[in-house]
DNA sequence: GGAGTCGCTATGAATAACAGAGTGACTAAC
DNA sequence: GTTAGTCACTCTGTTATTCATAGCGACTCC
């Protein structure tokens, strides 16, 4: 019980952590983005559907900023930047599949408008 | 290729779906609370650090609508209202947990002010 | 009666996300 | 040379969400 007691405290603390990044809109899709490697910022913005270019490039900054993203410049011309996972950033991606598996078991679609 | 291809495709949308979820501030946050057995709302405030009455209210208004939570209410007196997780909310536990684990080994702890 | 807890609701302030326009650098088509 | 498009963003006003806090009725304890 203690033992339980014990990994269940750090469990909040490290989830509280998790979410820190994932508890903000369009951090777990980004990922899952470049899940299948690296993206540019434009086809960032398409993939991922419904996301303005303004918050795609406060996330790419903050991802980037918390290590769970490269980003590299090619000079060019024209110039162009790519965006991949960082091994820390992979390393969230069976997670991420699990909680997609999750998702399609036990939550309900939304309805169409 | 395409098996892969298609998988990442799959993932997406559930990934999408996890997320409508849990891209909400609090919400992995307090289904990681119930994690060790159902609670009051005034405990979940006390234990969810930081979050708000009417915040807390909302999500768990959301959660229960979602059926990750249950609300049983015991009409007393004095009336009181117990929070517990569904099955379906059970099963997003030990992904949670993997979260947790990811976080602890991935990312940086915020400096403390 | 007063103070406290419970389970919320209400409300204004602060912050996050949205929606869309814009920039300079570049390329392609005419 | 001009026009239109793409890229990788930045900027700005609007809308939505979250925060901070007060408050309510029901109840308990002193």
């Amino acid at each position: 019980m203690e033992a339980g007691h014990h990994d269940a405290h750090a469990c909040d603390a490290a989830v509280s952590l998790a979410f820190t990044i994932l508890g903000k809109r369009w951090n777990g899709m980004i990922i899952d983005a470049l899940g299948g490697g690296p993206l540019s910022f434009a086809v960032l913005r398409r993939t991922v559907t419904g996301i303005s270019d303004a918050v795609l490039s406060d996330r790419l900054s903050e991802l980037t900023e918390a290590s769970l993203l490269s980003r590299v410049v090619d000079p060019g011309p024209p110039v162009s930047v790519t965006y991949a996972l960082t091994p820390g950033g992979e390393r969230l991606l069976p997670v991420l599949e699990q909680l997609g598996q999750w998702a399609s078991e036990n939550l309900a679609v939304p309805q169409r408008a």
